[in-house]
DNA sequence: GTGGTCTAGACCACC
DNA sequence: GTGGTCTAGACCACA
């Protein structure tokens, strides 16, 4: 796995577990990779997994059982959803159409741009 | 001027440069405040605006008379415009079309958002 | 090591690091020292060797694991030579030609000075 | 008159002045600007000026004649000729030749530039 | 441990 | 007055 430097890593990592949650290719009550395991698989400190589940588990998005490893919890989708949204439209959103302001970008314009997109993805 | 602490001063202090670019509040030729000026403006030191000035002067936005003060280029507008635009096509487009997939947001959606939110610019 | 006074004590150690690279000393991926460690080995304060990596780092000769270190890039050398040759001959030279001329040196004499030089690096 | 930004201003005016008595351009007892004319003419502070003028005339190249004006002195060009010339052979050309060495350019390619150069003077 | 940022304060060359 | 550099020391997030 690859990560940008804009972002700390094990934000990285917490945003990529919660599309996976998302997109549910991993699910309720699935039991995720153990943080060596995992650590190991993307080439990365232990202990920088260890803060993303860390992060999650406080989120309620996985829940540890002690000794046997960490769990996608049950209102992990709902909780994701929920978090995500609110963060897209209060922040992420407002931060977009400044930039299309000041870049002389109308709505029109974005449109098309998404239907390009859109279309390459098939 | 107040800073957020998701980003370095000097950074933001560089985008409200350049956003008064785009803006055309200061514009080609313009002088700028000089870095002392500046910091004592902003509450902030000037290492820190110099810093900015520095970066921007890398960037052929700013440019620099010795022993005068910092000059916004000619081309600075267009160079900025430019570079904006480039972040937000590659980077900040893709990532808004991912979210608006996974949180199941479609077009119609976004265009009310973005239709109230300029509303209540006016 | 020690620093003349006529170029800024980060450019200077900026172009040692870039010889150490030319000459092979230090190579692709190799890690240089830590801020702090390489300052403390220098006597000179952090800042000024953060601001020379972050310089050389701008430059695309040297990376950054986070957290880890810094790092010569793979193609650091070849960087380094196509910068350094692009400036000896477009304007090391010129200004060479130009004094020979002024200074009534003919190319002859130029070789002898150079044959002389060589000689005593041996 | 344009000036680079690696070299002070009133350095480069000196260079200028030196050259144009090398080349002969001024020569012994010519009686150059007054400062307030030079520098409306270059467009630069008189101060500077002033600082180029003094520069010189500590050097001996130049000498004043109260009320009337600056005049290049009967020595100058010897004078000049001595100075840059061991500043050519004891600074310029060390670093040059270390250039050269760490550059891969042996002495025939340079050779080969300087051919050319002189043949596009023509 | 690593880098990154910021402050405070100093000194210098230059215009 | 201007920018440019450097130091000392602090604090923070991150691996």
């Amino acid at each position: 796995m690859e990560f940008s430097n804009n972002n700390s890593i094990y934000l990285q990592i917490a945003d990529r577990l919660c599309e996976q949650i998302l997109s549910e290719e991993i699910s309720g009550e699935d039991r995720i990779p153990s943080v060596r395991e995992f650590a190991a698989d993307i080439q990365v400190n232990p202990n920088t997994v260890m803060r993303t589940y860390g992060l999650l588990q406080d989120q309620g998005i996985l829940y540890n059982k002690r000794g046997i490893g960490y769990f996608v919890s049950e209102k992990a989708k709902q909780i994701v959803m929920k978090t995500k949204k609110e963060e897209f439209i209060q922040e992420s959103l407002p931060e977009l159409f400044k930039m299309m302001d000041l870049l002389n970008i109308d709505f029109n314009e974005l449109e098309n741009i998404y239907q390009t997109s859109v279309k390459h993805q098939n």
